[in-house]
DNA sequence: GATTGTGGTATCCGATCGGTAACTGTCCCC
DNA sequence: GGGGACAGTTACCGATCGGATACCACAATC
């Protein structure tokens, strides 16, 4: 649960690169997918798991926890007997979504464009 | 209501998750860095390597070939003597330039805060 | 012909990531 | 009280990634 830090055998100086390390807010594998549920009303832990669907509970757990570090989400205990949980996005973590949404729209053209245009030549 | 079963979905069932599809835009180590310093003018590939510094010329070349098999990314031919290519973003490359630039405001944003906005006790 | 500079590519290797499975602990229901 | 469900956590393990290095192709130059 240390936060890894990257250990390279360079040693170099951090280089500081404001790029490199704000996208590690999305880095891992199903980290803008986590965001991506969260964006509409707070999920608990089983319900983010449903509807990502092949997530690993691990994956999830730990994903969780670094957007908890990292403040995009927020963990608020729910009341209850079973004293369950609930996951949303904080006031900045939602001005991700559209970001994440600007990335996928691209993606869709590319997509598309890859279609109807084939400049397959390589 | 002992519980709240929220089994509604957000609604959203992805057939194949675009978003999982679409970050592999941008999902290699220095992805996002490459199309950074290509969204001026074309960039050749020592040039590329000067800008973006500890690259290395694998990853560099990894990245560049896999840009441009989505399209992000066209290689260029420059006419000359020692004949030489040069990189520059597609339309749609560009497109990415602004959903980068957010993710990035946002990471700015969330660290500003962290300092100035300690996280609440859970 | 050999050397140098540009523009890459291939190989090896260790670090890291993500998946699987097993486990814990609490609560509910029978 | 036992079994199951929820909410995770941990151990292990194989796949993958990225870094370093070495190497190749080609033109111009010496």
């Amino acid at each position: 649960m240390a936060l890894r830090v990257r250990k390279s055998k360079v040693s170099e100086p951090p280089p500081v690169c404001p790029l490199t390390a704000c996208m590690k807010l999305l880095g891992g594998a199903w980290t803008p997918n986590v965001v991506w549920y969260l964006r509409g009303e707070p999920r608990r832990f089983g319900e983010l798991r449903g509807d990502i669907g092949r997530i690993s509970a691990k994956v999830l757990s730990a994903r969780l926890r670094q957007l908890q570090a990292s403040g995009v989400v927020v963990r608020n205990a729910v009341a209850g007997s079973p004293p369950s949980f609930e996951y949303e996005l904080s006031e900045l973590g939602r001005e991700l979504v559209p970001a994440i949404a600007a990335i996928v729209a691209v993606g869709e053209k590319l997509k598309r464009r890859a279609v109807t245009r084939p400049a397959k030549a390589r």
